[in-house]
DNA sequence: GCCGTTTTCGGCCCGACTGTTTTCAGTCG
């Protein structure tokens, strides 16, 4: 295999920035969104892009063609694309910060650039303060008013971005708080719910938007200044009869939209996107002669605008079976639905068990029981207990010996409390060289083992991937948790080659694991569709460090789902005497 | 620059808001 330490994460980057050079570069605005969209394809692949293309099968990615493989061909191979190093030499640096200022987009910087010869950030706050910026046609004094406040929120936050994104159970949270306090105030016959980022169960969300109805003649007026009473909002920017936007004291910004209740449906699908799925369903719209928004669905041969009351009667009218929210990233789900192919989604309901969790005899919060007890008010058939193992390096290694104590504690549980199944197992190390922390005999004791990457992550792709399916060759290793260790907006998962692990995962039999802590959720929605699809089963674990979280499960179902993964995909819906016989520990013994 | 129930050229979603305008361009989601 073409092995590249050129990540596809470095490729989306180059793309995005040679698409804000042709868009200075006055590039017709179809050619920038084709490396935007080339972007994205790059950094969801959950293969090697740079291996692709030095393949030439770059190309079969999406939104990917011939001069695209070329370009990623040329970053590849002199780690250069010659066309952004003509464009940047033909525009400051500076002019694509710019550009990055709100109200200021690529034709502006190319104007205050050109007119003005603003080339940086400073050149631009000095032009303001000198008023200079008025003088240019299109442009007046409330431009140099934004552009000078702009700049001060940049100076006191150089590092933050305007909005940042948070983890999707906070967005939850306040997105509940909002909806519950708007309900609240909003009388009979309101209809108030979340859109948007937060109803696709994203990994992130940077908006909080926000869909009503009103049946009452003055209802939007009382829900867009009920929006600003919740003592959640920090202020109001704009208010009208269709809606408000408003921004929360977290700094979320808040879109509230409000409807009659006879296009419910439009509005709904309109404000839970995401873009690229609405865009992608206008254009086939406009193919069948009609035109998709918010508002309805105008029909070029009647001339008329229908509305509907359900997202699902929208869907049919374009030819279209119901698409869960999960799955509207155009993704395929627009083709799918067009042929009825659509996946029946796995649900949290489908969950018998969890498979990684852990206890005070590592860094956990609660003992065995309290977590049995826990697991069994969940309607869970079974719990693996699998602290950490002898390595752990953060004072809460367990030794062989706590092991062996630890097991015999596990199995008196088991008879102690009734209506669950407690099995005893571990998260093992998986140590540089891909052996584990502890030895055969002993993890022959075990009933599960999950093993996972706590240290080294900056080793080389190909020294991580070596490290990975070592691991996974060792017949007793069940599953591998958190397989990139990325973090959600902290994190980059380690370098590895992903298609690599899946090969070896489906070939040995060892489970990949969706690890439903809300600030992992990895593998992600894109890797986990692409390990099934190679053949490798899926576990869904919490990873609970306390009795509470156990809860995170339903994080990781919103990433199976996001996946595409059905019920039959993922090991732990299945009783625990099925899944045990499915293991390969015993399809090796069958052999 | 991509792509095909208008297939190798000619299209490529839809609307709101803002500021600068007197009909609209630019930006944003």
């Amino acid at each position: 295999m073409a092995e590249s330490e050129l990540s596809n994460s470095a490729i989306a980057d180059a793309l995005e920035e040679l698409g804000d050079l042709y868009e200075l570069d006055g590039a017709i605005v179809h050619r920038v969104l084709a490396y935007r969209a080339a972007a994205k394809a790059v950094r969801e692949a959950s293969v090697s892009v740079a291996a692709l293309a030095l393949e030439g099968r770059a190309s079969e990615l999406p939104g990917i063609g011939k001069t695209l493989q070329e370009k990623i061909l040329a970053l590849a191979q002199t780690g250069a694309i010659p066309a952004a190093e003509r464009l940047r030499a033909k525009f400051p640096p500076g002019l694509i910060a710019i550009t990055r200022l709100p109200g200021l987009g690529p034709k502006r910087a190319r104007l205050v650039h050109s007119e003005l010869g603003v080339d940086s950030l400073q050149a631009l706050r000095d032009a303001a303060l000198a008023q200079r910026l008025r003088t240019v046609r299109g442009l007046g004094p409330k431009l140099e008013e934004s552009v000078l406040s702009a700049l001060v929120e940049l100076d006191a936050n150089p590092t933050a971005h305007a909005s940042p994104r948070v983890v999707l159970p906070r967005a939850l949270e306040i997105g509940q708080e909002l909806v519950a306090g708007l309900a609240a105030r909003a009388g009979e016959g309101a209809h108030i719910e979340l859109a948007g980022s937060i109803r696709r169960q994203a990994d992130s969300v940077k908006d909080i938007d926000i869909v009503a109805t009103t049946i009452s003649e003055g209802g939007p007026q009382i829900l867009a200044k009920s929006l600003s009473k919740l003592e959640q909002i920090e202020q109001v920017s704009s208010a009208g009869k269709a809606g408000a936007k408003a921004r929360t004291h977290s700094g979320m910004g808040v879109d509230l939209r409000i409807a009659a209740p006879g296009q419910l449906g439009n509005l709904l699908q309109h404000f839970t996107g995401s873009g690229p799925h609405n865009a992608a369903l206008r254009e086939a719209a406009v193919r069948m002669g009609l035109h998709v928004s918010e508002y309805g669905i105008l029909n070029d041969a009647t001339g008329a605008t229908d509305t509907y009351e359900t997202e699902h009667h929208v869907y049919q009218r374009l030819g279209l079976s119901y698409i869960d929210p999960e799955l509207r990233e155009n993704r395929g789900e627009l083709e799918a639905a067009r042929g009825g192919t659509l996946p029946q989604l796995i649900e949290l309901a489908d969950i018998r068990g969890d498979l990684h969790s852990h206890t005070i005899a590592s860094d956990g919060h609660n003992t065995i029981e309290e977590m049995a007890l826990a697991a069994r008010d969940r309607g869970y058939e079974y719990l693996a207990i699998t602290d950490h193992s002898a390595s752990h390096g953060f004072g809460n290694d367990v030794s062989p010996e706590q092991l062996r104590r630890q097991i015999e504690l596990v199995r008196e549980a088991n008879t102690r409390v009734q209506g669950i199944e407690l099995l005893a197992g571990s998260e093992v190390n998986i140590l540089p060289d891909g052996s584990l922390d502890y030895d055969d005999e002993l993890l022959g004791e075990l009933d599960w083992i999950v093993a996972s990457v706590h240290t080294s992550f900056g080793i080389s792709a190909q020294a991580m991937t070596a490290r990975m399916i070592t691991a996974m060759e060792h017949p007793l290793v069940d599953a591998i948790g958190h397989p990139t260790g990325r973090l959600i907006e902290r994190r980059e998962p380690y370098a590895l080659d992903l298609a690599a692990v899946f090969t070896a995962a489906a070939r040995t039999g060892t489970m990949l694991e969706i690890n439903a802590n809300p600030a992992r959720r990895d593998l992600s929605d894109v890797n986990a569709r692409g390990a099934a699809r190679a053949g490798v089963t899926i576990v869904i674990d919490s990873d609970a460090h306390r009795a509470g979280t156990l809860a995170n499960m339903r994080w990781g179902v919103a990433t199976a789902r996001r996946a595409w993964l059905t019920a039959t995909q993922v090991a732990n819906t299945r009783p625990w005497p099925e899944l045990e016989q499915r293991r390969k520990r015993h399809a090796q013994q069958r052999r």
